[in-house]
DNA sequence: CTGAAAGCGCTAACAG
DNA sequence: CTGTTAGCGCTTTCAG
């Protein structure tokens, strides 16, 4: 039931060598090769890509490691890395780690004996660096990361810089002469660090009292929007870490009649495409996923395939996208 | 650099049997099993996947196919599934097809000779079916789709009944008294097609009138409501197909100041998260993506560890999650 | 408990 | 242009 090459060879009445030829798209004799497609045909052979991996020492694959593909940024992410490479052949394996230091571990451990390459999304990913044994087991596979930087031998780092970002958007809301701006963190990675570190600067340079809110469910952005307007009813503006926050931030608003744009101004953090469907509709910082995913991809095929291939930082800069909500 | 079960064997003073036996946890000599572990330790050796994949014919690798891992429905298929199938030890590789034919084609013939089983999510991938060389590819290999069949040796469907519960959810609105309600039909896919049928069915029951909007571009439900209230500026109620255009159709009434969940009322479909996030939230319907994608992962998971297993139809029920916009 | 050897399905010299 | 043969790195009999 299963073909391989041996039972095309023998029916079409050659070798192997042959098949794999005709395969491999090399010269063979006319005749030769009419006899070897109508056997293939016939039984619609594919010829094994395991044995072909163990040949070719790679299975044209890569693991892309997210938190939760569930959330838009990565979603996004996986979408524009899977998009570039697979023009080039390779799949992409999706390692859903939740954040979790022993489902990363289990993770990496599963696929690096299987792919060719992976990329980390997410500063999270920063966490690996503290296991020397972890770091041993991928220390020569090519390694692309975002927002961070594994220590291995084969690695390259695609920064964006979300903390100019959330700066520059801070910046933004204070020139507009408010003063109460509330900012509301996600996580405690190194990237929400640096976010809100963004946020704390810009208030300090204007002297205004830094109002951190944090949490560390993606979809309570209404519930601490709710804290805020208890602390501070008259809050002029709202920065976040996550566009999922800004949305609920917004509802919250709205729910209590404060016109939001003009009252509070609002603004989220990947503007993402689900910014376009709120009433306001939500003003953003647009941190480059489609840029910096597609980066990553390119650069891990290139040192895939070059061994001598640039690993140089690569650093995107954030662009505030003004629509309705400020 | 790269070191093989014989580096290990040499340097620990055994043969590869052995050592194959130590890392498949088989009885070996507590001394020897020493030295073994020490060797690998040192080495932090991983035995290759893709030599064991060509012993065992299996790399524990399934494909999910998608139209857009963007978009919530199939960013949260494929979570539950390579969830769910990562706890046996398979990983999952995504293919996002944008619903192309040609891409379609293009990554069942790549993973079709190195996957244990493919997962089809959607009714787009019906399509297949009219393609008797893509069948012949896969024909015996596990495969389990949502909401359609495709027609080779093993395969098995999960539906959910999605044109019932868009027929429930259109009663529901009658029942409150509604009579002008409009329906946005996304794409035409046989899905979107049952969906608008049970909608005009609930309609005609009632002997109301059927009116379908159509769009292809899922953000678009701020515009087509737009159309939707220049044909009837009292429109009672608007349903539709995907969460992300009710979503957009509550910003659009609302920036008539129409009243959602009073004046004119709104349902979505799916029931994603997102739904949380609107002002007012949005009442959706619920098709169990959850259920039908562990369902989907565990039927899979027994088409490829059992030749005999189950290849009967699932069928799932939609539930209506009301919120505030109905 | 252990080792030798065959084999998984393919590619790539090498000799013809 | 073609066939033989030796791997690729494992697992799995089969003797011992």
């Amino acid at each position: 039931m299963k073909i391989n090459i041996y039972d095309i060879a023998r029916e079409a009445d050659t070798s192997i060598s042959t098949v794999s030829r005709y395969l491999n798209k090399k010269n063979v004799r006319p005749e030769t090769k009419k006899r070897i497609e109508e056997v293939i045909s016939k039984y619609n052979y594919r010829p094994s890509a395991i044995a072909k991996g163990l040949v070719a020492h790679s299975m044209k694959t890569v693991a892309v490691f997210v938190v939760d593909i569930r959330m838009p940024h990565y979603a996004n992410a996986a979408y524009y890395i899977d998009n570039e490479l697979s023009k080039y052949g390779y799949r992409t394996i999706i390692c859903n780690t939740m954040g979790e230091l022993s489902t990363i571990f289990k993770y990496v451990d599963e696929v690096s004996s299987q792919v060719d390459g992976i990329i980390f999304i997410g500063s999270i990913f920063n966490e690996i660096n503290r296991f020397k044994d972890i770091l041993q087991t991928i220390n020569y596979i090519p390694i692309v990361s975002t927002n961070g930087k594994i220590d291995v031998k084969r690695s390259r780092a695609i920064y964006v810089d979300d903390q100019k970002g959330i700066y520059d958007a801070t910046k933004y809301l204070i020139n507009q002469g408010r003063k109460t701006i509330c900012y509301i963190q996600y996580t405690n990675n190194v990237s929400a660090l640096k976010k809100a570190e963004g946020y704390k600067l810009a208030m300090a340079e204007a002297k205004l009292p830094a109002l951190v809110y944090h949490t560390n469910e993606i979809f309570s952005g209404y519930d601490i929007t709710k804290n805020i307007l208890f602390d501070y009813r008259f809050v002029e503006g709202i920065i976040s870490g996550e566009d999922l926050l800004a949305m609920g931030a917004i509802r919250a608003l709205r729910s209590q009649n404060i016109e939001v744009g003009k009252d509070c101004a609002v603004i989220g953090f990947n503007d993402s495409r689900y910014c376009e469907l709120t009433s306001p509709t939500l003003t953003a910082i647009d941190n480059k996923i489609e840029e910096s995913a597609v980066a990553a991809a390119l650069s891990l095929k290139e040192m895939i395939e070059d061994e001598e291939a640039s690993l140089d930082d690569i650093t995107f800069n954030c662009e505030l996208k003004i629509k309705e909500s400020a």
